[in-house]
DNA sequence: ACCCTGACTATCT
DNA sequence: GAGATAGCCAGGG
């Protein structure tokens, strides 16, 4: 470790993932949501570069976490938007016009 | 230390 | 309601 101070970073990281962990199927949080859940308010983008480094394999519910307005956070013309996609709709959470209802679907804790 | 980038947001046209 | 703008935090070169 290059660090000496503890790492707040990685402790928040890690609660950050323990909280997506946390979020019901057929639920979505937005990026801001989790980061004020986590102790980061305001680091949205930290929890979106967080979680592109997720490996592959990883069993977080990432496809939960949408764009503040319900929309997802690919291009819909990507392959990722349609995974993510599917993975949603094939909990529950349905989309019209690219996006989703979060006075319905909005994960309450 | 500086500048750029990004799975973001709120606000204003 | 769809763009443009300006804040925002953290990483990386």
């Amino acid at each position: 470790m290059t660090n000496a101070a503890p790492n707040e970073r990685e402790l928040a990281r890690l609660q950050l993932y323990q909280t997506i962990a946390a979020i019901p199927e057929g639920k979505v949080a937005t990026y801001g949501q989790l980061a004020m859940l986590a102790g980061q308010a305001g680091a949205a983008r930290w929890v979106g570069s967080c979680l592109r480094k997720l490996p592959p394999d990883s069993k977080l519910p990432w496809q939960r976490v949408l764009r503040a307005g319900g929309k997802l956070a690919f291009p819909e013309n990507s392959a990722a938007y349609w995974r993510q996609r599917h993975l949603l709709e094939s909990e529950g959470v349905l989309l019209q016009n690219h996006k989703v209802n979060m006075r319905r679907f909005q994960w309450q804790p």
